[in-house]
DNA sequence: TCTGGGGTCCTAGGACCC
DNA sequence: TCTGGGGTCCTAGGACCC
């Protein structure tokens, strides 16, 4: 149901965001009818903060990032069900939500987890609409997922329509930006700090200056605050005003690779935050192969906690450059390990440690130096085989010693739901009467 | 007592080069 | 006494997003 070729001269296009409602709580709904009507909540790792909320969470007031324990008793009041996150339900619901999307569209940037970018190509408003809310209403039929869809000319005028669609509850789901008028009308209620790129420091200095909507921002002079603030504020100026400075992308490989974890309990010994990081190198070094990378440096860190009001905060960090690129898990935890050994202080609760690689390239383009070679053929097919190993029969069935065994660090997730999609031993039972 | 994790982009400043 | 200008690369850190 496309409406139109390229080479119709009336065709126009658009672009829309498509974003599932309140992701991780309507994730947990699909496969548990009993909390259709009920709040959720759904917790960080570890269960220290509050990342979801349903629809009554926000009503009342609970912030995103939230601390639990500072809001249990009222959501114990508000008989709400809170409950540890579970990405790989999300992961797999995600997929499947995107899957859906990608039959309405040949142009499909995955955004996040919860939301995609798509083009849209139409002759008239009514149809683009009527299009639209038919790719939301296929998406809710096929995942059970809410989504609304923002649309606009540019990525920042989507991101404003979908957050209008959001907040007023448009039936059917879609909502766009078109008319000179009337979108002038509708930024003058946004306050600026609700635009998409403007975060917390920008909006105080914005309201300083006496901007205080997202039409403030539009009329704003983009060269004048581009000298202010940065070429990212023009920038944001220019989309507000219908001339595009961002586009849809495809996939690209990542710029650099995360992992990283609080503990479950604060961490003394030097062993621990040694198996941690090591834990951590192998996941970051799964992702980097997924994508077909290697990496020429990697960022070991360790932390104590920022709320500790007896101690002192202690964060260092170090860069460990590799000789030459690599995709070896062993490579990769000996240079974190060895990151450790340098940035390790005795005496300290260590409250997180985590490593980053990075200068990520090809992993076909690395060369051998005169001082170091490339992975060998043979380290490739014995990272391969784990990689195979693993996904088809769990992850860590085949794991590094050094990530140890006891792992008394391990984050806490107290409340955490089935795999219902992934996990044949978690499969939903229907009962027939 | 308890406060997440993963990611991108930009800027400023220093070192260095020609 | 007088002491350039332009450019790149790197690092650290800030700000933002979800």
């Amino acid at each position: 149901m496309q409406f139109s070729t390229s080479s119709d001269k009336t065709a126009f296009h658009r672009i829309a965001l498509v974003d599932c409602n309140n992701f991780y709580a309507s994730c947990e709904r699909v496969f548990n009818p009993k909390l259709q009507h009920r709040p959720i909540g759904v917790l960080s790792n570890n269960d220290g903060c509050i990342i979801a909320r349903s629809d009554e969470l926000k009503a009342a007031g609970i912030k995103m990032g939230a601390p639990y324990f500072q809001y249990k008793e009222q959501l114990d009041k508000m008989n709400a069900v809170v409950v540890s996150s579970n990405y790989v339900l999300y992961g797999d619901m995600s997929a499947r939500v995107m899957d859906v999307l990608s039959k309405f569209t040949n142009s499909l940037e995955i955004y996040s987890i919860d939301e995609a970018w798509i083009k849209l190509k139409s002759c008239t408003l009514d149809e683009m609409h009527e299009y639209g809310r038919h790719i939301v209403a296929k998406t809710k039929q096929y995942t059970g997922i809410p989504v609304s869809m923002g649309i606009g000319s540019t990525k920042t005028l989507a991101k404003v329509a979908n957050f209008i669609c959001k907040k007023r509850k448009i039936p059917g789901g879609v909502f766009s930006l078109e008319n000179q008028a009337s979108d002038d009308e509708i930024l003058a209620t946004i306050d600026v700090a609700d635009v998409w790129g403007i975060g917390r420091k920008l909006s105080v200095k914005l309201k300083q200056h006496r901007i205080f909507t997202a039409l403030d921002l539009k009329r704003s002079d983009p060269v004048e605050m581009r000298k202010r603030y940065s070429v990212v504020m023009q920038r944001l100026i220019y989309e507000l005003n219908g001339t595009p400075c961002l586009t849809i992308d495809a996939i690209k490989p990542k710029k650099e690779i995360i992992s990283s974890r609080s503990f479950g309990e604060r961490v003394i010994d030097k062993q621990s935050l040694l198996e941690s990081v090591s834990l951590h190198a192998t996941r970051a070094g799964e992702k980097l192969r997924n994508q077909n990378s290697a990496c020429g440096c990697i960022m070991v860190s360790i932390r104590t906690s920022h709320h500790s009001k007896n101690e002192q905060f202690f964060g260092k960090s170090i860069l460990v450059r590799l000789a030459t690129p690599t995709s070896d898990t062993r490579r990769l935890i000996g240079a974190a390990c060895a990151g450790i050994d340098l940035i390790y202080k005795d005496g300290k609760r260590y409250a997180k440690a985590g490593v980053i690689l990075m200068d990520l390239v090809q992993q076909t383009d690395v060369q051998d130096n005169l001082f170091s070679k490339r992975d060998t053929t043979q380290s490739l097919h014995l990272m391969q085989t784990i990689d195979q190993l693993n996904c088809l029969h769990g992850q860590s069935v085949v794991h590094f010693a050094s990530e140890g065994f006891e792992k008394k660090w391990r984050m806490k997730r107290n409340n955490r739901t089935q795999a219902y999609t992934t996990s044949w031993q978690d499969l939903p039972i229907a009962l027939a009467n």
